[in-house]
DNA sequence: TATTGTTATACTCTATAACTATA
DNA sequence: TATAGTTATAGAGTATAACAATA
């Protein structure tokens, strides 16, 4: 049996792969030399600053949702972010029991820095690639990804 | 510009992916519905069986570094994995102070139904990918995390 | 004096429940 | 009665320091 064609040795080495990528002194070296210097954030309100970032001003329930993250640990986390000036808490028009979380200038500027090292550090090593490769690489990433994740909504839902 | 040639895109979209798989709801679901069912062993001493299975029988200390794991975190679920029948501590013959830690039969038959269980889910994934694209992924992410935990190693280094 | 394994301590993160205000 | 936001409590994980035994 050939390599090249056996599907079981390749999820072998992507399951290493994954397990190394999870493992949390990789987690947190990767976020926390990527935070280090950024008053406010770290590994675990990272994901409450991009998030916001990437959906918008969103109530802390919704946000919370979107990230795949508690409700209780997201407005904790938003707290956290608001003391450092990174976000701001205003009352939603639509509906008083809710508060609309939104970046500020600063939280702005923070996260366009964050994302910038992340990708650069990835898209230096990815510029060896072959051409098309990359689209390719993240295309099926993104897909096991959301498999994996999947897999999990599925039990509790 | 394209796309397809712009790596600064796949940049970004691998960023997000690493994000959402290294969230913690993601792996506490991936891990903790793979390990449910096999006593002492959870997404906090998996790694420290699945790794003193891939490295062999070796002293806490090296495990330890094998898995990027800290020594008292190691020592700590290698008890725990103990108390469950899946690991041994034997004496060092080469050294008194060290301790030799390996796998019980219990342990070796758990560590390879894990290891399928996840295998045999990527593969299931990975089995509708055109031929050899499946290699080729498997050592792009191999890579990249290498590289990603090789910054943590340099800076600490 | 350095290293191995281990335990003790304090600290952080997380989950569950409970509370207030509003729908 | 249900939902949004928040806070309180307890439990689990982690890091640092310290210890005894051996090199």
């Amino acid at each position: 049996m050939s390599e090249t064609t056996n599907g079981s040795a390749s999820a072998a080495r992507v399951a290493a792969a994954i397990g190394a990528l999870t493992l949390r002194a990789t987690r947190a070296g990767l976020y926390g030399r990527l935070t280090s210097g950024v008053e406010g954030v770290d590994a675990t309100t990272y994901p409450v600053l991009s998030g916001l970032a990437r959906v918008g001003p969103v109530t802390a329930t919704k946000l919370a949702d979107a990230i795949g993250m508690d409700r209780t640990v997201t407005t904790r986390y938003a707290t956290r972010l608001q003391e450092a000036g990174l976000i701001t808490r205003r009352p939603d028009p639509a509906d008083a029991r809710a508060t609309r979380l939104a970046l500020t200038d600063e939280g702005e500027r923070a996260v366009t820095a964050l994302r910038a090292a992340m990708e650069s550090f990835l898209a230096e090593e990815m510029a060896t690639w072959p051409p098309g490769e990359a689209a390719t690489f993240a295309m099926r990433l993104e897909r096991l990804t959301e498999s994996l994740a999947q897999g999990e909504a599925d039990r509790s839902g």
